[in-house]
RNA sequence: UGGGCUAUCGCCAAGCGGUAAGGCACAGGACUUUGACUCCUGCAUUCGUUGGUUCGAAUCCAACUAGCCCAGCCA
């Protein structure tokens, strides 16, 4: 974990937010000389997404960046939504992602008292008032713009709000006919200002606190306390909480908080193509089936990004590409996609692998004779050594490598060219053999003995391409993956879309009887023995000239290999049309 | 039409009164035992629009325009 953190570039010089916490911690800022602390507040009803990552990024960094402090809270104020089940999950994809919060995970029901007692200080100071309207009459008279709000219980006692709201706490309320309100604002512009409810009567199980409260507050009410117990400085969170900020300043100006005020800042949350973002329709995606879980290499899950091949560094690189901002926009998922390749590159190892098989017969290779190869495991990285292959008469080549009438710019196998066997012989194709129906079954060449290793002994220049191959003898079946986009549609959360309709029908490719080396046995037999494979990146590799691929972990074991293409490899091949 | 926010290249995004960074994408070219990588080169006379202030404006002022968010006893 701590490797991963400290493989991590510096995050950016600078954003918005930072500007803000330079000036507050400057002489005479509001925070001079205070530790910076910031909070990850997730609610726990569903897998933490890149979209949640940037977030998470932005508090885990923010602190990071200025040697402080950033707790993690789960938000659990509402009984009615929330489940332990998720808990674990999130910390494990925080760690994962090389963050920590040392001993600081909280929860926000620890501070149900807490928030009792506050409100119960709102009520003396006359800034609180149970309201007796029903959820209907509430809407009824919320007003409109222009049209104040209106609730005849504005103006009762204290003392009666008070033992209403111990009523309303000891259960004698039935759920829906009361509500502490905080007295601020009728005619508010802001309809968050206008008297909000603070605390609604719930019957129901709470995950921690089980059936000690039927009071809970509301967010607007317990954030702003969580964070000043916690001492947190900045409050930092998206865009649609901007309007909240004047009731967040409300409460820790009203209450007696023992601590500093935090502040809250905004940002805009992230949005990228092709994908959905919003927990509802994941939910839908996976209750419904249309993917296989939440940590379907298709999803923006982080479990899913994992599963896909995602290293955490390539995702925290991505997340500090795109920058901090106020600007709601949609970042190309090739931004995401070059963060991959990026870190990949420079750490996946080679091997070869074919996905669409057809054999390829040395013709003049005498029969049964075999030899070895050593494969570079990285050409970016001679540190990383080489393995040995083997190579005997017939091999496995890629379909597509192979066209009996070549197209413009064509330059693999086709009859009378030469190319090369990667790290092996240059060969000419000397033809192919086909089946009943046309298909071709079979591709022959001949090989040229003086050119072992694939460097011709007369130097000639090869003007063919360089293919990968396995050897018949001792390839290995695999099931491999392809992963298109979920959906076709570039923005399918867009207005007046139904996101299922966008989706790709063929998002997902599986292809069995794919051929790679006899090594992939041993990687996986050595992930086979892994403990919570769903927790780590599973082995990766290149399949050279096909794209970065990883072993599935849930899925693959040793007698049943299975991949998942993390990400093509960039292809500037463009047969004229 | 009430309130809040945002507008700089196809996508992100610097810029904070001195004459438009960077990344992604894209297009050429070099190199290459991955049509990958790497390396060059190109890619906003212009900063939503219109006025104004100024020797000088993306940056200041004004008025427009467009987009996003808000009327849960959700977070």
């Amino acid at each position: 974990m701590a490797e991963l953190v400290k493989e991590t570039e510096a995050p950016k010089s600078s954003n918005f937010i930072w500007d803000f916490i330079k000036e507050d911690l400057a002489p005479g800022g509001q925070f001079e000389g205070k530790t910076v602390h910031t909070r990850f507040p997730p609610e726990p009803n569903g897998y933490l997404h890149i979209g949640h990552c940037k977030a998470l990024c932005i508090d885990f960094g923010t602190a990071e960046a200025f040697g402080g402090l950033c707790n993690l809270r789960m938000d659990d104020t509402n009984p009615a939504k929330e489940d332990t089940e998720y808990v674990d999950a999130i910390q494990q994809d925080i760690h994962w992602l090389g963050f920590d919060w040392g001993d600081r995970f909280f929860y926000g029901s620890d501070y149900f008292e807490k928030d009792y007692e506050y409100a119960v200080e709102l009520i003396k100071k006359g800034l609180a008032y149970v309201c007796e309207l029903t959820p209907e009459e509430f809407r009824a008279n919320r007003g409109d713009i222009g049209i104040p709000a209106t609730s005849p219980y504005r103006d009762r006692p204290i003392e009666e709000s008070l033992a209403l709201f111990e009523k309303m706490k000891n259960g004698e309320i039935e759920e829906g006919k009361m509500t502490l309100r905080a007295k601020i604002d009728l005619a508010s512009g802001n309809f968050n200002m206008r008297d909000p409810v603070i605390y609604r009567i719930r019957y129901i199980n709470h995950h921690r606190q089980g059936t000690k409260w039927c009071i809970f507050p509301m967010y607007d009410f317990a954030h702003p306390i969580q964070d000043a117990l916690e001492g947190i400085t900045h409050s930092l969170c998206s865009l649609e909480y901007e309007e909240h900020r004047p009731l967040y300043d409300w409460v820790v100006n009203n209450v007696s908080i023992p601590y500093h005020k935090p502040r809250q800042i905004e940002f805009a949350r992230l949005n990228i193509d092709h994908t959905v973002m919003s927990k509802r329709k994941l939910r839908k995606l996976v209750e419904e089936g249309y993917v296989s879980g939440w940590d379907d290499p298709r999803m923006p899950t982080l479990c899913g990004l994992r599963r896909r091949g995602y290293t955490a560094h390539s995702i925290r690189r991505f997340i500090d590409e795109i920058g901090v901002g106020k600007t709601t926009g949609i970042v190309e998922l090739a931004m995401l996609e070059h963060c991959l390749r990026d870190d990949l590159n420079m750490s996946a190892e080679r091997t070869m692998a074919v996905l669409k098989p057809v054999k390829l017969t040395v013709t003049n290779y005498p029969e049964g004779q075999s030899e070895s190869f050593e494969l570079e495991n990285n050409p970016t990285d001679p540190a990383a050594g080489t393995h040995t292959i083997t190579f005997s008469r017939n091999l496995w080549i890629e379909a597509e490598d192979f066209l009996e009438t070549p197209i413009p710019k064509y330059k693999r196998l086709y009859p009378g060219n030469e190319v090369r066997l990667k790290g092996a012989y240059l060969v000419t194709c000397t033809g192919c053999v086909k089946d009943e129906n046309g298909n071709v079954t079979e591709v022959l060449c001949e090989y040229d003995p003086d050119s072992r290793g694939g460097d011709p002994a007369d130097g000639r220049k090869v003007k063919g391409a360089t293919i990968h191959w396995v050897d018949q003898a001792t390839a290995v079946d695999a099931e491999v993956r392809l992963y298109n986009n979920l959906f076709l549609d570039e923005q399918p959360d867009g207005p007046d879309k139904n996101f299922l309709e966008c989706m790709d029908p063929e998002s997902l490719v599986v292809l069995q009887g794919c051929k790679v080396e006899p090594e992939m046995v041993k990687v996986a037999e050595a992930f086979d023995g892994v403990e919570n494979r769903s927790g780590v990146n599973a082995p990766t590799f290149q399949f050279m000239r096909n794209g970065y691929f990883c072993l599935d972990n849930r899925d693959s074991r040793k007698d049943h290999l299975v991949f998942n293409r993390s990400v093509s490899l960039k292809d500037s091949f463009k047969p004229a049309k």
